[in-house]
DNA sequence: ATCAAGATACGATTGTGTTCGTATCAGATC
DNA sequence: GATCTGATACGAACACAATCGTATCTTGAT
């Protein structure tokens, strides 16, 4: 069910550009370029055609009514944290999403965090015992 | 304390390798390839020259004591997927190692797989707090 | 119509990962 | 010591990611 397709993995500067589509909703190159250079110095040209690349890749969608495109993630964040996480799990954790889950939780994880984690544990339990 | 070193993050072919490796112990070239080969269709030398550079980038440690030189993998398993992990954190989940467990739970765990997560809080909290 | 400004499109360059064919080397056997 | 075998080393080819300079296009203002 859901999704299916073969799992598109956004490289590592398309990831980024991704965050940025989440953090800021749709955007043009300009505003996407502007964000980025909070942290980098990128060329203008580099992140437009990165976002082309991706529009071709169908990571995003774009609005070419006006002038300036207009660019949208294709996919939610939850769905590409997912496949990035299932490709993780199959490349590094035998497949075990426990054994990527324990690994992640022994790593570096506050007690707020545990406090977090089963309380959703605890919701996950009830909504599939009823 | 521990490792440090700025993280090195094998490729995907790196990667697969190192799981061979990480199974059977310290292997010749020909024992990789040849577990390799039960799953794809590799050629030797792409074996040889992925472990090659491997050692080059020390990700391996090589024995060339003999003529078939062995190979071993200079991290531990448990290491390797932590800075994994850990990366996936930073480029995807904006730092949060919390979010991406709650991801990864919600995503596909099962019943026996939450009891273990939430025996492994347990412990943990234990551990902490004595 | 022309022009300037600001946007996209194109093409080249560089770096890195992956693959494998061929060359070379070492050691055992005759 | 010549040869055969099985190993490593080398180098080239290909693919893809990332970067950016330059060319082209579009639109609003003159």
């Amino acid at each position: 069910m859901s999704g299916s397709k073969t799992i598109l993995k956004p490289t590592e500067a398309e990831l980024s550009l991704l965050n940025i589509l989440w953090k800021l909703g749709p955007a043009t190159v300009k505003q996407v370029h502007l964000t980025v250079s909070e942290t980098q110095k990128t060329g203008y040209t580099t992140v437009l055609k990165i976002l082309q690349i991706m529009h071709e890749k169908t990571l995003v969608v774009r609005d070419e009514t006006n002038r300036a495109h207009i660019y949208a993630p294709a996919d939610s964040q939850k769905q590409t944290q997912s496949s990035l996480l299932k490709d993780l799990v199959i490349k590094a954790f035998g497949g075990s999403t426990s054994k990527l889950v324990m690994r992640a939780i022994g790593d570096s994880t506050t007690k707020e965090e545990i406090n977090d984690i089963r309380q959703m544990l605890d919701r996950l339990e009830q909504e599939s015992e009823q």
